[in-house]
DNA sequence: CTGAAAGCGCTTACAG
DNA sequence: CTGAAAGCGCTTACAG
């Protein structure tokens, strides 16, 4: 009969600072300084603590390091939207990937995390202010959120993208000039003769919502309530606000449209309605998405520089750590003529 | 003139377990029992320390506790993907929802992290050995990825998605029956009457892209090497394969896909070439995920159960962290039948 | 340039 | 049931 094998893993003693001093033959201060930049270290010590610490395969306990200097080298990136919403919409991806970028310059971690359900939120609202993380970049806050007042409330660093209602003062947040933006695509589409001009907004919680609207109503001389619908930024709702509009005004001649995944979905219900783009309704999109460049025709639209975005929301970020008080950052936007308006 | 304000906020001291023994009137000891579930205390005491904790706001400082116990209560949930994968396949959405409640109910929180260049895997492999994490969710295994060796030598457990080829024995992993699901797939073509099959396999250093291929083999008496193209799991990838299957063998009358998400782009390959799905070519996934139901013609395809997926990989992962040995969980899949074949 | 020492905020045997 | 004390693994003035 075999011997009956131990199946439990002996969790190895991980090296310590110790360890190393020890083999390195020098005191755990030194072991430490070279850790933290080598500042005033012998190259000698220096190269008998790099030798040690190869040797005993040491990596340094950051719960430890975190204890004392109070930083975690970590910053969370919120997305309080359903899940479906990250997957569908290109937006988050390129934001998440610049943010990444700027980051990893600073070699500071980036942990996505995402708070659907209330559920989730109270349990990230734990995680977050229990040291884990030095700050988080919040990514898509509709007005509401509970998130935001409690994580003020710990005095944790956050910066959002895309004004945070409600807390415009007292959060630090990035944004595209979404009114301007707007007013940029309206003001394009009368200049090229259109007349009846809809628009389907983002959802009216949210500040890309309410002024990319804004933007659509100043730029036009009088604006009739049956040319205004409202999605929440998926394809679907673009797709319904478009059927809709067509239905209260079937006499419209172009629509902008908040998002470009929502103008994907507003070029669905119009080719299904059997209405031409642009012939007979020129459509413009809003953020220059990688959609833009798939729909077919390809959408005119409003470029969000979301690389520049990301990089100034991680520079907010990291000066709002070190103690600076809360900014706002406007981005300037910029029309993209392609072929559907 | 304005008294120039000091922009710098003060980082408010947190109120440690001190203040909470202080406000409460017991010694530290005493709070702590509180805080790690209230055995051997008083009922006065408890309710003394929790008034105090309310009163002083006081939050847990997760470094100073991970530092004795050795536990950070998060793991980590790795996608060594390209960016763009993981917002373009819906199957990671679902596996990572399922893990997220899973782990939820034991209240440890999951940390998505993506290591998408060789940049990004060597700060992950420092961040995930530096004790941040417990362990480690690894999701999508190419055979080669530096990563595995690493976090194997650290000592942290992980489980894989999938076998992870060349670790079989070394580490834990969930994978559904690939191979079985393939070759239910093709006999379910051949029962049809389909004799001309053909199949575009997913990546050959996953063990999704050789099993499901074995699988068709296995069905199938004689294969003829123009009817295998290779993708990489990408609708884009499914698309050429299905172009290039149609020049090589124009006479197919089967597909077997490896993916939904490749089955779709398939098919946008046959309606392009004028092939009618299921009437010329008869069309089988592979996932069941969302894409399935929304293609045209729906796909028959054969269901990863991933919520069974996610669940199981929470479990082996938290066996793996009391010290359990590493442990293989193979799940069977089932053949859906809808119209595309 | 280097070491000894204090301290970060907790948990957990150990006595009582 | 409770307190005093040791210790987790680091960093950082402070002396020298």
């Amino acid at each position: 009969m075999p011997e009956p094998r131990d199946t439990r893993r002996r969790p190895a003693r991980r090296p310590t600072i110790n360890d190393v001093a020890a083999a390195a033959g020098v005191s755990r201060g030194t072991v430490s300084r070279v850790l933290n930049g080598g500042h005033d270290v012998s190259d000698s010590a220096q190269e008998a603590v790099e030798r040690a610490m190869r040797k005993t395969g040491y990596v340094v306990n950051q719960h430890a390091r975190s204890l004392v200097t109070q930083r975690s080298q970590s910053v969370a990136f919120i997305l309080s939207e359903p899940q479906e919403r990250l997957f569908e919409d290109p937006n988050f991806n390129v934001l998440l990937h610049s943010c990444t970028q700027a980051l990893a310059k600073q070699d500071i971690t980036l942990l996505l995390t995402l708070a659907s359900s209330l559920e989730d939120r109270k349990r990230l609202g734990r995680y977050l202010t229990g040291g884990h993380v030095d700050g988080a970049l919040l990514v898509s806050t509709h007005s509401g959120n509970p998130l935001i007042p409690e994580l003020l409330a710990r005095g944790l660093p956050v910066v959002a993208c895309g004004k945070p209602l409600g807390f415009e003062r007292q959060v630090a947040y990035v944004a595209a000039d979404d009114r301007d933006g707007a007013r940029q695509m309206v003001t394009y589409l009368r200049s090229t003769g259109r007349r009846r001009i809809a628009t389907i907004t983002g959802p009216l919680d949210t500040s890309g919502g309410v002024e990319r609207l804004a933007g659509y109503r100043e730029a036009l001389a009088d604006s009739a309530p049956e040319l205004v619908a409202h999605g929440d930024y998926t394809r679907a709702s673009g797709e319904a606000a478009m059927t809709q509009l067509l239905e209260r005004a079937p006499d419209l001649d172009a629509v902008f449209v908040a998002s470009d995944l929502m103008a994907a979905g507003a070029l669905t219900a119009l080719n299904r309605a059997g209405r031409r783009v642009p012939t007979d309704v020129a459509v413009g999109g809003f953020d220059d998405s990688q959609i833009a460049t798939n729909t077919s025709p390809p959408l005119t639209t409003v470029r969000q520089p979301y690389p520049r975005i990301g990089a100034e929301m991680v520079r907010l970020l990291l000066s709002s750590i070190e103690g600076e008080s809360p900014a706002a950052v406007i981005i300037p936007t910029e029309l993209i003529a392609r072929e559907s308006a």
